[in-house]
DNA sequence: AGGTTATTATAAATCGATTTTATATTTGGA
DNA sequence: TCCAAATATAAAATCGATTTATAATAACCT
């Protein structure tokens, strides 16, 4: 039976002094420090399995090598990608990760925010809609940095990552009228998501460029999932069937929803409909048929959010970044007959 | 600028002790406490923004209120999924989730449960295929609980929780049967793990059940991926199109590799062939067909591994436990004609 | 009033590391 | 040979909490 061990008990069996075991541990010697003792306590420390306690090296002010995570639903897909991405990336950095779901839930969102705190995290990496800037701000005052990623939180000082979803929108949008469609459908995201607001601002941009009419009936609330995808679009197919050739989802899911929802009345996708999506999570190239959509660079976006925090100083409050999104070309649009 | 707060700090603004700051916090009060005192060192403590450091807390031998969790791929789909629901349970239970994933690297594996030895988590559980009985019973023997879920370590003295993918497996290929199905082709997993090799038990149980022959030639082997799906599916068709007449995948993705590859070649699923997976991720009700699956059942899985860690005793070392798996009919699988 | 018991609060030890300061041991040079 | 400089190790303070032992105060009872 190993008990617990602790650096005392290595330095006893070493027959040296605490103090050497965490020079030796810390490669603090500079010098000071003979080969023999060196080599002696390593033999010990691995023979034993000692492991340093991690609290107790944070205690005296250094860092827990820990970053907290914070996104709105653990059990959505695009979030489950953000999570695995930033946790690899985490790894590739030196960090452990402390993932925390919100749930869309406020109170448990800053029920979270006290235990990364309480934990004394090096850093905390958040998609949310929900945080306040007081909280924000106020963790930044107590000297835990922490990142915004893809939603902005106004009066929030805190450095923030973006994806360009409004020149993806764009790019989306004018792939469909170079495809030769005209009257484009639009699904939104959850609307009180940046995400939501700037891909519908690029479908309009898009629409003014090409000098092609902003119609209402053609432009659904949706809140990012399959099912709000699949009952806009069977709205629009009710409402105005002959009406549109095309639907710009603003999410990968409502896309899905939408396809299943005009395949189950018998017509096809492409080739009587275009469907774009938003995201390209994994399931976009299983799909049948494949979809085409604008990815989100989640590893670029973890890896600055990271470095941020990495390199965070009292001056980097306000900084902001902004990643490329990228057209992903699949099989679910295709150019208009007529 | 807040700076931050210890409880010496709150004491001193409080105009009492430490000690009493820490009576307050934890209740310990014990009817040994003014009214008025609490009132006012709780109020202290709010306006102050103050949060105890858990690592500080810890140190004195209480718990640290965090589970350790590893996974072989955080970018998997299944385990995408098992992670989101193990955080939802962590917080539910009063814990932090520490999130690790191996990337099938034995080596990184071991990284991580010293990151996780080191932090002295309350517990760790883990779906690995890779860890050594050694490294499982010497954490054991360190006093940090480790429960593993899905895949047994054989020598290993941790509890285990199962899914009872044998009787899963074992339903799957009866209903196929039930169907009219009797060259019923099947794709494994990934071999060394002993999710797909009671998966093919099971399959081969209901064969012998209902003295149907197991024919070698409709077994291949995979990797739970898609591409292997697509490609063993690929070979079958080839080699003995008029042979079966459904197949059984060992996982979900599996099963869409499958379809896509039927589909691609003219035929339909499920009036040509019958296709059955196993997980029921997500997209198993968003595909087109949506997949007849067998369900694993994620929540009760983590839910039971994580009160194994609470209740956690030197006797319950050796408990195992087994989760039923449920069949999910969707439209995937059909009557046999003729 | 004085002594005993109930309350309430504090001082000090402790957890497991790091780090500064102090001390012991070599080594080198004259 | 002896002192100073260089090298190697140890002792003690510290981080931020909890907890035990102890002190201070209030309340109660003849």
């Amino acid at each position: 039976m190993i008990m617990k061990l602790t650096i005392k008990d290595i330095a006893k069996i070493a027959g040296v002094s605490p103090a050497t075991v965490s020079r030796v541990i810390n490669k603090k010697n500079k010098g000071y420090m003979k080969k023999e003792t060196e080599q002696k306590v390593l033999r010990i420390i691995k023979e034993f399995g000692y492991v340093p306690d991690a609290r107790a090296k944070a205690l005296r002010g250094l860092k827990t090598h820990l970053i907290g995570v914070i996104v709105p639903e653990a059990l959505s897909c695009a979030y489950q990608e953000f999570i695995g991405t930033i946790v690899n990336v985490c790894y590739e950095r030196g960090y452990g990760t402390l993932i925390c779901s919100s749930e869309n839930n406020a109170k448990r969102e800053l029920a979270y925010v006290r235990i990364l705190e309480s934990q004394r995290v090096d850093g905390i990496i958040t998609i949310s809609e929900r945080l306040k800037a007081q909280a924000v701000n106020d963790l930044i005052n107590k000297g835990i940095p922490i990142v915004l990623v893809d939603e902005d939180i106004p009066g929030a000082e805190a450095p923030i990552v973006l994806t360009d979803y409004y020149e993806g929108a764009l790019q989306a949008t004018q792939y469909l009228i170079d495809l030769g469609h005209k009257r484009i459908a639009f699904i939104k995201g959850r609307p009180t998501t940046l995400s939501s607001q700037e891909r519908f601002r690029g479908y309009i941009e898009a629409l003014r460029r090409n000098s092609l009419d902003v119609e209402d009936r053609l432009i659904k609330a949706g809140d990012f999932t399959y099912k709000s995808g699949y009952e806009a679009t069977e709205t629009f197919l009710k409402e105005s069937p002959d009406d549109f050739t095309a639907i710009f989802c603003s999410s990968d899911l409502m896309a899905f929803g939408a396809i299943r929802c005009i395949q189950e009345r018998g017509k096809n996708v492409p080739t009587d409909y275009s469907v774009i999506g938003f995201d390209d999570i994994y399931f976009s190239a299983i799909n049948n048929p494949s979809l085409t959509t604008v990815d989100v660079p989640f590893r670029k976006l973890t890896e600055i959010a990271i470095d941020m925090i990495k390199n965070w100083t009292e001056k980097g409050k306000e900084k902001r970044s902004i990643c490329e999104a990228k057209l992903v070309v699949r099989r679910s649009c295709a150019k208009m007959v007529k």
